[in-house]
DNA sequence: CAGTATCCTATCCGATACTG
DNA sequence: CAGTATCGGATAGGATACTG
């Protein structure tokens, strides 16, 4: 933000001080969903360079909002965690979710769709309990993609755990869906729903999967909020 | 901000489009706070340039959060109102102050006072109630600023209007208040207390308004919020 | 009073390549 | 895997003066 700073002492610009510059709240977004490595953030905020995305972590920590140690496991790899005023910060990006979601027009946005981060958000969400009690592999199918962007697998496992493997995981495959991006990702953020686009989707295999997609599908955590305006 | 928008479709990442940029929620603040002629947005975003300002206004306008419309009275001035949308960004603006108030030092936003911003906000806040039922004049003295900026009238007129003047209005003053800006900054901002700071404070005149000064003098709407850090 | 026009620069950031 | 180094360009926005 070019001659940063607003020199002002009322709190809302003291906030918006750290929080206001390019990114950070999508950054934030993606530390309170829970990701806290460095490599496990990029995928959730892909577009942003990796340059940016150090410094930025960076300018939380000075901030107070992020501390980075070394994990437990693991050959000092480092984690990203949210201190209590990271975490305090949760209603406050919330509060950008649920008003964009309902005040911001998302066709423009629909047009800038991404499989990897729609995916990588999916099986965050996804909600393995109406599933078998036994590994499931679901994998989806964007047929208008090029073949490295096309195929996606995610693998359930017995205790909920989800993986998202961009190749074969080897495993027997339940179910398949079968739709475009657009569809799929309209689905996911609640502005439709599976049985409204039953058409644009092709579900083949495992019966009973296919017909509670809808459920174990976990949607968007902004999904609920109706949208307002086109 | 550069190359603008973040091409994702998250609901965050939307309203962060729009909400993130330069001045932007320091602008909503004061127009959710009531300012809606552009010279009073000025006076609650001095330090923004006019030409930004008007600038913002059209993109507010263009999102849809703000409509610009003729004031009923007056000759075909403008007036700038919160949409329903706008409206709504109330408790998010009010997450940013809330959040800032407790989590963002404030010895640095100290450093950066301003005696016309301040009682500009002062202005607004006043509590009429605990003051006598005819109109009332409080005079403001800041020693150490230059002439220009040291005296300031609040002028209470009975039916609880508060008018902000930077000459003397004529009227006979009922208070004096004499301290350095910083103190009045941080009561204002609830950081600490008239009472706590009597002695950097210098009251004079009538003695039943000097003291209920912390009951009739509104404080900023996150005063309550207690600090967190330093 | 309510803005516009113009100019210019700081700086933010994107791209790419590289390292321990 | 987890970042850092470097570079250049775009652009946002600050300053100032001006107008209906």
């Amino acid at each position: 933000m070019p001659q940063s700073g607003y020199k002002q002492f009322c709190p809302v610009a003291m906030a918006a001080e750290v929080l206001c510059t390019r990114w950070t709240m999508v950054l934030l977004r993606e530390l309170i969903a829970g990701s806290t490595r460095f490599n496990d953030l990029r995928r959730g905020v892909p577009k942003m360079s990796p340059t940016l995305l150090s410094q930025r972590l960076k300018e939380l920590e000075g901030a107070g909002i992020v501390e980075r140690k070394a994990a437990r496991e693991g050959n000092g790899v480092l984690e990203y965690r949210l201190t209590a005023a990271g975490r305090d910060l949760r209603p406050v990006v919330e509060g950008f979710g649920f008003w964009g979601q309902k005040w911001v027009e998302s066709q423009p946005s629909l047009n800038n769709l991404d499989p990897s981060l729609l995916m990588w958000d999916m099986r965050r969400n996804l909600n393995p309990s109406p599933l078998p009690k036994r590994r499931t592999v679901i994998q989806f199918q964007y047929p208008e993609l090029p073949a490295s962007k096309r195929d996606w697998w995610l693998v359930v496992e017995p205790d909920g755990d989800v993986d998202l493997c961009w190749s074969h995981p080897g495993f027997e495959v339940d179910l398949y869906v079968t739709t475009d991006l657009r569809t799929m990702t309209a689905i996911w953020m609640g502005l439709t729903t599976v049985a409204k686009e039953r058409e644009r989707i092709d579900l083949d295999g495992n019966n009973g999967i296919a017909r509670t997609m809808q459920t174990w599908l976990g949607l968007s955590p902004f999904a609920a909020e109706r949208k307002r305006v086109g």
